[in-house]
DNA sequence: GAAACAATATTAGTATACAATAAGGGGAGG
DNA sequence: CCTCCCCTTATTGTATACTAATATTGTTTC
């Protein structure tokens, strides 16, 4: 996990710039001014570019420059609709394979949604949040899903911090994240996959509304 | 098109290998190896290595070495149960979206698989599959979906070309196609993604078959 | 004054050199 | 004979130097 290499700390921090805001969608990277600015030679930043290149969040082109894309209002539509289906199938195949171990994990990021709940940590609870579905992708015991659906989820992380801000959105997620995990310990895959299909829709209405209502004011 | 660059001459050298079986799994990839073999430098090789990691055909363990991973059977089954649900989508969405030109494409790759089926020609069939599906993924309007798509499609191009030695299995997936098509020119979603997700279906279900059949000679 | 061409500067692509790290083998001590 | 430690080697990680391509800008000519 301290993975030291100075491409995979650039990659991370220019990722998290982008999928935070902080670099928008027409913003232009220069290798060596950010060599410069990072204290590093050129080639890691290359490096981590080309692989941001491979997710789609920047696009280069030959020897003119490279420019940020980042995640769009559409983009983050399109991935909950993707994540409507297929997150499904990962808590209907998760179901028959979680170990109790991993029961006790996901009931214990609940618990810990709660506690930061009563404490508005929005940073923390979306951490938790995303530690409790990787948990279920991981559970699928598909690596396929899991690296489908996780990329999926990295790429929607500022949408669902905003969508948490909406009043009574957290209550419903906690309450839903509940839902899912009770349909785990009923070993009932149909339930699962419909608690979490649900789960995942009802964040998508409420990631819609909540962007209608910054439009509007 | 023609990405002249080093870097991805030799990621999809590799790529191709790996998807086509001469690089099997736990194969070991020296860098400075293959930067001889191919009579390029390390860079380029670093780089496209990189970037197949990123996309779970490779490992690489820092400062020990990078073995291959590449597509399980499992892979493949796990592949078309997300493609079954997501490629309808995919589908539908492309419905009220292909043009007119996308359309007569689509129907002159029908013609050509038919063309190239009496001659038994496997390789193009697959191609021409390939570019059937990709056009409708294009055509979805969702760079998520391309994306997604396009990657788990380009996966199971091995188990795709195994699927169609099956004796009838060229003729059901013409077939197929051709109802996905009329479904597209009577402007149906529901029926595009319903004819979608069928044809996925029983491509997979065959694939399984096949694979049992290997197994049992 | 406008257009075309040439020179320059900016940028990415590639190669090479050097550093760091991890694994394995051999020698010394028990 | 076994074990532990160090050293060597194989491999990737990083930095830098060089090359090629492109866009822009300035100059010249019509």
């Amino acid at each position: 996990m301290t993975d030291t290499s100075l491409r995979n700390k650039v990659f991370n921090y220019i990722k998290s710039q982008i999928l935070n805001g902080q670099l928008k969608h027409g913003d232009a990277i220069i290798e060596s001014k950010m060599a410069e600015e990072l204290g590093v030679s050129r080639t890691p930043i290359r490096e981590a570019i080309q692989l941001l290149e491979m997710e789609g969040l920047v696009e280069s082109t030959p020897n003119k420059g490279i420019v940020i894309l980042g995640i769009s209002a559409q983009d983050v539509q399109d991935i909950y609709a993707i994540r409507c289906l297929v997150e499904g199938l990962a808590a209907r195949w998760a179901t028959g394979r979680l170990t109790s171990a991993q029961i006790k994990e996901l009931k214990k990021t609940l618990d810990l949604m709660e506690f930061y709940a009563n404490k508005d940590d929005m940073n923390e609870l979306t951490e938790l949040d995303n530690h409790f579905h990787q948990l279920i992708y991981k559970a699928s015991g598909s690596r396929i899903l899991k690296q489908t659906l996780g990329t999926l989820h990295q790429f929607v992380q500022l949408a669902r911090l905003e969508s948490l801000m909406v009043p009574h959105r957290l209550e419903d997620t906690l309450h839903e994240h509940r839902a899912i995990l009770s349909a785990f310990l009923e070993k009932d895959p149909t339930k699962a996959e419909k608690a979490m299909s649900d789960h995942v829709q009802k964040a998508s209405q409420n990631i819609i509304h909540a962007h209608r209502e910054s439009l509007s004011k």
